[in-house]
DNA sequence: TAAATATATGAATGTGTGTTCATATATAGA
DNA sequence: TCTATATATGAACACACATTCATATATTTA
C-alpha cells in the first residue's frame, strides 16, 4: 500500500501550492469551456464562424456532416455561451457571441503550429 | 428528408469560408490539445504546476486523490507534450515545458472569470 | 539481499459523449 | 390549407475515457 496517499513528501510546499491555486470551482468552469474547444467538429465550427457568420445548412455542407449532429454541436456551443444566433424567415444564422474565442484558439493554434 | 444535407444555400459564402480556413490536420490538433486541458483533474495538475514544480505523490496528497489516477493524466500531459520530469531517487517531480501553457490557460480563466 | 516506498501500468468498470435515426417544430410558398 | 424546406430534439448506439484495483518496476535503506 502507498504511502503517499496518506502523507505528503513535502507539506510545506503542498500548502503553498494549495493556498495559491484558484478555487475548485473555477478551475471546473475552465476544464468544461476548454472541453467544448477540445472536439474536432465544434472547433471546426468556432473556426468557420471566424470568417463569416452562417446559417446551419451551410455548415453541415461545409463539414460533409449531417444537419442533425451540427445542430446537436450548435447547441453545446450556445449552452457554453460562445455562440449566439439569429433567425431569417426559414434559415438560422450562428455566429461567435464575443472576440474572447479568438484570442482562445488562437492561443491552441499557436501552440500546435509551433512544433 | 432535408434538401441542405446535398445542397448548400450560400455556396459563396461556403466556398470563401473553406478556402481562408486552416486545414483538417490542424484543427484536429487544436481540437485535441484543448480536449486536454478539458478535464478537471487534469487542468487542476496544470494549475497547480504553475506554482511550483512537484512529485506525484505531492499532487495525489494536494488534490485528495489516488496516485493511481494521477499517474494516468500525467501521462496524458506528458504524451501531450505539456509536462516534464525528472526522477530524484525514488520520486519524479513534474514541471511545465513551456510558458505557452500559462498563456493557453489564463485566456480560459479569464473568459470564465469575466461574467 | 530483503523490505519499504514512489511511481508506472494493464485490465476492468462505469460514465460521458458524438453521431445517427426518426420525428417534431417553424416558416415560406403554392 | 397543404407541401416543401430549415432547424431542433429525443432516443439509441457505439465508442472514448477517467478512475479503481491489482500488480509491476525502480530506488533507497536496513
Amino acid at each position: 500500500m502507498a504511502m503517499c496517499e496518506r502523507t505528503c513528501i513535502h507539506q510545506d510546499v503542498v500548502e503553498a501550492v494549495r493556498e495559491r491555486m484558484p478555487p475548485d470551482a473555477r478551475l471546473d468552469d475552465v476544464a468544461e469551456l476548454f472541453k467544448v474547444f477540445g472536439d474536432t467538429t465544434r472547433i471546426k465550427i468556432v473556426s468557420a464562424l471566424f470568417e463569416s457568420e452562417m446559417c446551419v445548412c451551410d455548415i453541415a455542407c461545409l463539414l460533409q456532416m449531417s444537419q442533425s449532429a451540427i445542430s446537436h454541436q450548435l447547441r453545446v456551443l450556445k449552452q457554453a455561451g460562445l455562440v449566439k444566433y439569429v433567425r431569417q424567415g426559414k434559415t438560422v444564422y450562428y455566429s461567435l457571441n464575443d472576440d474572447h474565442i479568438k484570442r482562445i484558439f488562437d492561443q491552441g493554434y499557436s501552440h500546435v503550429t509551433e512544433e
